[in-house]
DNA sequence: GATGAATGAGCTTTCATTCAT
DNA sequence: AATGAATGAAAGCTCATTCAT
C-alpha cells in the first residue's frame, strides 16, 4: 500500500558500485556510490544494511552473471573441448565488454569483507562450469588434483588473459586462441 | 625529511606493514603499523612520506625478495626445464614459508595506490625470470605471444598453486608437481 | 494531519513509547516505538506531529494517570493524615506495578523537550494533590513555604522511595511505612 | 619528548561538556562540546575514547567535586546536627553557584550511558557523607532503613531545594532553613 | 631524529520527517 | 487513513598527516 521497493534502484546502486569500485577501489565512499546511482545517501542503506552487505551482494551478483553468460547456449551434446571453447569465448567477451565489472571483481575477490558464505554461494553458482571442467580433465594429467584447484587455476588464467587483452586490444585475436590452447594443455594435457 | 638513518627501523616498519595488511587489508591504519613496528606514529612518516609511498615500497620490496629467492643458486649451464623447476620450487617455498607476505602481496597487486612506476620497477627486477621463461618457451606454442603475457600467466598459476597449498597443506607434494607440469605444458608445450 | 480517529492506536503508541524510553532512553527511535506499537513508521506522525509532541503528551499522560490513580476513592471526610496515607499507598502501588512508566517518567522529567506548558498542565492536573498537601501542612513547619516547593519535595521523596522499593522489593513493607512517616514529618512536623 | 598531554585541555573539555549538556541535554554533539572547549573535534577523542566515556568521567567528576565541596572544613568534634548543617550549606552553595553543573548532573544521573562502575565510584567518594548521615540518624526513626535509602532521600531533598532556590532566588534564605529543618526531621526525627 | 598530541576532512550509519502509493 | 520507501542533515568516530616539544 506504500511506495514499493524498487528493483531498478537496487540495480542502479549495484551498477554504480561497480563503477565506483573500479575507479576508486573498495574505499569508494557510499556517498559517491549513491550519487552515481542517482539516489540519496540514506536510500542506499534502505537496500543494503551496511557497506559490507553491498559489497558481498555485488560480488555474488557479478560472479553469477559471469558464470551465466559464460555458460549460455552451450549445446549439451558436443565435445568437451568444443564446449570449453565456447564457454571461454563467451567469458572473455563478457569481461572485455565490461572491463569495470572485471576490475571491481578483482578487488572484491581479495577483500576481507567478502564472507565465506558469499564465496560458497559463488562456488555453487559455478557448478556447471565445474562439471564441464570435470569432463574436460577426464583421463588427463589433472585427473587426480582437487577439482577446486583446477577451477581456480582456469579462473586465474582467464583473468590474466582478460587483463592482457584489455591492455593490448590489438593482439586480442591471437591472445584468445593462444590462451585457450594453453588452458586445454593445462586441463586435458597435450 | 625522507632520508632515514636507521635501516633497521625502516625494515621493521615494512615488516609490520606486511603483517598488518595481511590481517587487516590495505585499510590497516598507519598507527597500527607503527605500533606493530615498535615505532612511534610520527616516525613512520620520517621513513615514508605518505602511506602510499610505504605501500609502493613494500610492494617492490616483497616482489624483489620473491624474485631473488626464486632465482638463488640456479646453475647457469643446466637445461631450461631444470632451471625452471628449481625456480618454481624455491618460489613456492618462499611463499608458503611466509604466507603473510603472500597475502599482503595479493592485496597490493590490485590496489590503485600502486603506481605504474612500481609495476615497472618490479618488472625490471624480474628480468632474470623473464629470461628464463624466454628460453623455456623457445620453439613452443607460446613463442609468438607477448613475453609479458607469459610472465603474468606463470605468475597467476604460481599464485593459485600457492593459495591452494596454503589452504590444503596435506596435498602439497602432489600439487607442486602437478602444477609444475602444467606450467611446463603452458610455456613449452607437451 | 493531527486529528486521529482511532484512539486505540494512539494509546498503543503512547504505551510503546513508555516501554521504548524505559529501556533505551529518550533517544529511542520513533521507528522502534512505531514497530513496538504494531504501527507503521509513518502512522506515528499521523497521531503526533513531531517526536517532541509525542514526548510531551506522554509526559502529561503518565503524570495525569499517576495523579488520578493516587487520588482514587479517597473519602473526603477523613483526616488529612488518613487521606495522605491512602494517596501515598496508591501512588506507590501504581509506580511499582509499572516500573517502566516510572523509568520513562524519570527521563522525561529532566528532558529539554518537555515544554513549560506541559509542566503547567501537569501542575494543574495535580491540584487535588496540592489541596491535600495544603491541608496537611496547615499549622506545621512548612506553612509558609511556597506550595510548589512542598509539592516537588513530596514528589522527590516518593520517587526515591519507589526506586528503592523497585531495587529491593524484600524491604517494601518497611520502606513504605518508614517513608510515609518521613513525609509526614516533613509536611506536618512531628 | 613529544607534546605532553595537557590536563588543562582535559578540564576544558569536561567544563564545556557541562555547559553543553546543561543547555542542550545529553544529546549535545561532541562537535559542539569540542568547539566550546576551544579544541578540535578529533582532540576530544584523544582525551576520551568515546562519548560515553566522557559522560561517565564527567558524572564522576561532578559528583566527586560536589561531595568534596560539601565536606570541606567540617570540624570533626562538633555535633552531628552542626556538621550536617554546615555540609548542607556548602552543598547548596556549590549547586546554586554553578547551576549548569547541577543541571548536567540531573541528566547524567538518569542516563543509561552511566555504568554501574561509575555509580559505584561515586558511592565510594561519598562515604564521608554516608558516615555523617549514619551518625545523624542514630536512635532516630530511620535507624533501621537501608543506609542507601537515607542517602538518596537526602540527595533528592537537596536537589529539590536547589532547583527551587534557583527558580526563586528571592526566597533563598527561608527555603534553605526550612529545607534543612525538614531534612533533620526526616533523618533524626523531631 | 623521535615522539605522540593535535588536527579536521571524511567516513559510515542513523533517524525524524515527508510523501508517493 | 495507512504504509514504508525516500530523504539528507547530522552524529560519532577514524586516520593520514603535521608539528610542538
Amino acid at each position: 500500500m506504500a511506495r514499493p521497493r524498487n528493483e531498478d534502484r537496487r540495480n542502479a546502486i549495484l551498477s554504480a558500485a561497480t563503477r565506483a569500485i573500479a575507479s576508486q577501489g573498495l574505499g569508494a565512499p557510499t556517498a559517491v556510490i549513491a550519487k552515481e546511482a542517482g539516489v540519496s545517501n540514506g536510500s542506499l542503506f534502505v537496500y543494503f544494511d551496511t557497506k559490507a552487505v553491498l559489497l558481498n551482494e555485488l560480488y555474488v551478483a557479478l560472479k553469477t552473471e559471469m558464470a551465466t553468460t559464460a555458460l549460455a547456449g552451450i549445446p549439451a551434446e558436443s565435445e568437451p573441448r568444443e564446449q570449453l571453447l565456447q564457454m571461454w569465448t563467451q567469458w572473455l567477451h563478457w569481461a572485455t565488454a565490461g572491463p569495470e565489472k572485471r576490475r571491481a571483481l578483482a578487488q572484491l575477490q581479495v577483500s576481507d569483507d567478502i564472507t565465506a558464505d558469499s564465496h560458497q554461494a559463488v562456488y555453487s553458482a559455478s557448478s556447471a562450469i565445474a562439471d564441464l571442467l570435470e569432463r574436460s580433465r577426464a583421463g588427463g594429467p589433472m585427473q587426480d588434483a582437487p577439482l577446486s584447484f583446477v577451477l581456480t587455476l582456469t579462473n586465474a588464467i582467464a583473468e590474466t588473459t582478460i587483463d592482457t587483452v584489455i591492455r593490448e586490444p590489438a593482439e586480442a585475436e591471437t591472445l584468445i586462441r593462444v590462451a585457450f590452447d594453453a588452458i586445454w594443455r593445462v586441463v586435458a594435457g597435450a
